[in-house]
DNA sequence: ATTATTTAGTTAAGGGCTTAACTAATTGGA
DNA sequence: TCCAATTAGTTAAGCCCTTAACTAAATAAT
């Protein structure tokens, strides 16, 4: 019990830098959703316009699963609001039948470009408190961390 | 478009951080999760248990939503199943009618000595890409970019 | 050529969180 | 003292994601 209580409280550093990640990445994507919850959109819906783009504006949704790392149902369930809005279109792939080919419509690129840079001051701005150099120190330590 | 789509390939140094912290901090979370997945359990309901120990083994609801940094209604379903479980038991407060006393028991106290050890392993192992020095300085930057 | 396997996408069910609306108990001000 | 306001917790509804199960189309193997 009393060890137990120790325990909880002592940490080591790799649980102090975990803890760390996790709150303060916690705290940027916050930034992040609160504006696009302002603008009645979520992150989600505008990473598929942006991957869109990405390739030039067209794509399948089984490609935007792997880029934006979330499952094939999802994908599905986020291009329906977005096909609703206008903001894409759906075709069925003319050589095969399986697949559907993904536009992003002009209304789409204009609600990218009306946002995506306000979104990423917002986040920029959260970030002030870190010098240049020290932003790439911290971007040198974070690809180091996810080298396998 | 040719330009938009330029600007989404085009990541300023905030936007690279941004987006690393998030790759990252989700890849960690996941081997965390995946722990407790794999012991039939679930981060949020361990971080309730951390926390009543951290408080000495008893604490109010109330205090766990703002600690943990979820809603009450959130806490109040996250204690259903820890309580079933026989890892929390609720009392009502003697003196204050509102309130309830969760109280960590002695099975929920196993559970974290069992648990909690190699859960920290499992994470810190998925950190060994950086040396010591490194994880004081990403945890430096990481604090440093928490004040606000 | 026909059938089994694989691939693409959707549908269904469920988990985990949120906000909004509610009940019950306590506190505080006229 | 009594009623309004606050505080604690729960319930209800809904969003966003997941896994499992499904349909349809293409590919591959005998």
């Amino acid at each position: 019990m009393k060890e137990l209580q120790q325990y909880v409280h002592d940490l080591p550093l790799h649980s102090l830098v975990f803890f760390s990640l996790v709150e303060a990445t916690a705290n940027l994507v916050d930034v992040s959703e609160q504006y696009w919850k302002s603008k009645g959109l979520n992150g989600a819906r505008i990473r598929i316009l942006v991957e869109i783009m990405k390739e030039g504006g067209t794509i399948l949704p089984s490609m935007l699963a792997k880029r934006i790392g979330v499952t094939k149902p999802n994908i599905t369930l986020l291009l329906v609001p977005l096909e609703n809005d206008g903001f894409i279109r759906r075709a069925s792939h003319p050589q095969d039948g399986r697949k559907t080919v993904i536009t992003i419509t002009s209304e789409g690129q204009s609600l990218l470009l009306q946002n995506l840079p306000e979104n990423r001051e917002r986040i920029a701005e959260k970030m002030n408190t870190l010098e240049e150099h020290e932003l790439k120190q911290l971007l040198m330590l974070l690809e180091k961390l996810q080298r396998t």
